[in-house]
DNA sequence: AGGCCGATCCTCT
DNA sequence: GAGGATCGGCCTA
């Protein structure tokens, strides 16, 4: 995952879409927290945010990548790429697991994934996360060396090998 | 009204 | 490792 910080932070974030206040695009980030804000990048693809911060402040978390546990033959069909395919070609990716998940901005832009009624929700599996590696975000072009990417080291689906030093901390 | 560009992915070398 | 696809959103005039 990668944190973007919301206009309220100093120095506040250059490389997040609400650096320049709320805008009909970004108005989700501004909104209470545990949502989902889904924007179209390269006029082709989708990436997925949680909303982080409580309503008026923006601040969220990009999803950039996640270990499919269910459903791997349904979600290489959404990626169009063979049903043998290994977990990390599935969904190490921002937009690449949008399409596994088959998620879009028009169905699920903002909804609430605390909710359990919601189509889309963020739930607690109890996964023993005890180590948390954090290096720079990955492809952004400003605020380039903030540590504010979380991965969990070597992990099978990590998105980006790329820029793997950073601060390791130990949870628990 | 027009122009620029991106929190990406895939293909080809 | 480099480059193209592709278009909505945001800025400037």
């Amino acid at each position: 995952m990668e944190a973007y910080l919301g206009p309220h932070n100093q120095p506040p974030d250059p490389a997040a879409h609400s650096y320049r206040g709320p805008t009909p695009r970004s108005r989700i980030l501004f909104g209470p927290p545990g949502h989902a804000y889904i924007y179209t990048i390269y006029g082709r693809y989708f990436c997925m945010n949680v909303t982080c911060e409580v309503e008026g402040l923006a601040g969220c978390v990009l999803v950039r990548a996640l270990q499919p546990l269910m459903g791997l033959e349904r979600m290489a069909r959404n990626r169009d790429i063979p049903l043998e395919s290994k977990a990390r070609q599935l969904t190490s990716g921002p937009s690449r697991l949008c399409q596994a998940l088959a998620l879009n901005r028009l169905r699920h832009n903002g909804l609430d994934l605390l909710n359990p009624h919601s189509a889309l929700q963020l739930r607690d599996d109890g996964f023993p996360v005890c180590e948390v590696l954090i290096t720079a975000r990955i492809g952004i072009h400003v605020a380039i060396d903030w540590p504010l990417r979380f991965v969990i080291p070597d992990h099978e689906c990590l998105s980006g090998r790329k820029s793997l030093t950073g601060q390791s901390i130990v949870l628990g």
